[in-house]
DNA sequence: TGGCCATAGTGGTCGGACCACATCGATGGC
DNA sequence: GCCATCGATGTGGTCCGACCACTATGGCCA
């Protein structure tokens, strides 16, 4: 697209600074990943604004188009960028959860005793949580809270209880008024993360057992008690934390 | 490439099958990232091992290299996968650090009061982890964070401070037992991130007291007195918290 | 005036070609 | 006999050009 070609190769004058600046680090598209990163952080490119197209980016970039696709695949499983096919690729809202949805990624591959250590996070950050709405949770939410806390104990349908639970947790998380921590928790908690974790530990008849807890949750909230909130929700996720670690690493 | 296209448009067997299992959601390229995914989390593939080449893979799931090369180009920056050229494409050892490396793309892009709800997610995590450490340091791991302490303290180059400072956060999560709550507290602490942060939050004289706030959280190590550690850690993080939410959301 | 449709532009997919690098075995010298 | 060297082979990395699927736009027709 340009002229005066400056190399036997037929760079053009473009990367040809870039390559005096940046001399090959890596694969192509990795510099191409970063590139499209640096723009967006340095304020080129805004949330939702829309970027060129895939060819006119790789030529500005001087790669062919195949490298400049697997940049932008990578940028948009990442959440950072949208294809949105027939329209154009668009930079995401940049918001928690477009950035953090990754985090399911981590929940759902992680083994072991590694997935012990997840769910400590998960009891640290939940516990939080749970004790900050419990300072400003809503009577609206609260509401919210409570009919999840009802339907999950109306019915006898796993897949219907696990659902509840997880919304019910979620409402809680985003009470707390932190989003980021909220996407955070709700990656931690991905159907299957949860789904493989729950489904041994509620074959023991920890149905009761769970209710019980959520219960306590729920009038800590109701209470506007944040201490006990977050003892509350520490003991809940502890309490799954303990069986996991028999499971994983029985001394 | 294969003989009795069962199609117009020349399916082959296998992707036949595998469209009657997994209808058409979104681009053939999800679909083999999500197939790969399934492929590990099922346990057909180990921590490790290696995987088939990229035109095998493309011919088992019936698509091309193009696409499989952005499948695993994907999975490659998710931590999941590794690619070494000449050799083949391997599964990562699936830890904490592999999987969570992504977490400092997010804190690089996070922006605007999200990225005060980071700092506060990073204040629980740190304090917590300090708390930790306190029970738990070994005395040489005690004395490498005294080292880390000491060469902060004994220079002005920013750049080394901060390297130092990095370090000497990074033991004490290690300290703590929990690999995974380390990983995501480097992340939170990449150094693009701090140095976005930090760099507003030193020039306004603050060296000084992260000094004083750095010798706290180690006296508290050293004392092996958790409460004394969570304390100081919270009010370490909390500062740049506080200096950070009044720079972004001024009342 | 309003809805429909041809069209241009965009991302999605494909196949093939070539290059750069790693690996390993054969070869040759010590 | 042993080890260093050097090729051959196979792998990921890059590029190209073509075509498909979808969207959006604008003009056309009723």
């Amino acid at each position: 697209m340009d002229e005066t070609p400056t190399g036997p190769t037929g760079e053009t004058e473009a990367e040809v600074r870039a390559t005096a600046t940046a001399p090959q680090k890596g694969t192509v598209t990795q510099r191409a990943i970063e590139r499209i990163k640096g723009m967006i952080s340095e304020g080129l490119l805004e949330p939702g604004q829309r970027l060129p197209t895939e060819r006119d980016l790789a030529a500005q970039l001087g790669i062919s188009r195949s490298s400049m696709r697997e940049a932008i695949r990578a940028l948009t499983v990442l959440g950072v960028l949208e294809a949105r096919h027939g329209s154009g690729i668009y930079v995401t809202r940049l918001e928690a959860g477009d950035l953090l949805e990754t985090f399911g990624v981590v929940a759902d591959l992680t083994r072991g005793p590694r997935l012990v250590e997840l769910l400590e996070v998960r009891r640290i950050l939940e516990s939080t949580a749970t004790a900050l709405a419990a300072a400003r949770i809503t009577p609206d939410r609260l509401a919210a809270v409570e009919k999840h806390l009802t339907a999950m104990n109306a019915t006898d349908d796993p897949e219907e209880i696990l659902a509840h639970d997880l919304a019910f947790h979620r409402e809680i998380a985003v009470a707390a008024g932190n989003e980021t921590m909220a996407a955070i928790l709700d990656g931690l908690s991905s159907r299957t993360f949860r789904a493989r974790v729950w489904r041994g530990y509620q074959e023991e008849g920890a149905f009761a057992r769970t209710r019980r807890e959520h219960a306590a949750i729920f009038r800590a909230l109701a209470a506007r008690d944040p201490e006990a909130a977050r003892a509350a929700a520490a003991a809940h996720v502890g309490e799954v934390e303990e069986w996991l670690r028999s499971q994983v690493g029985p001394s």
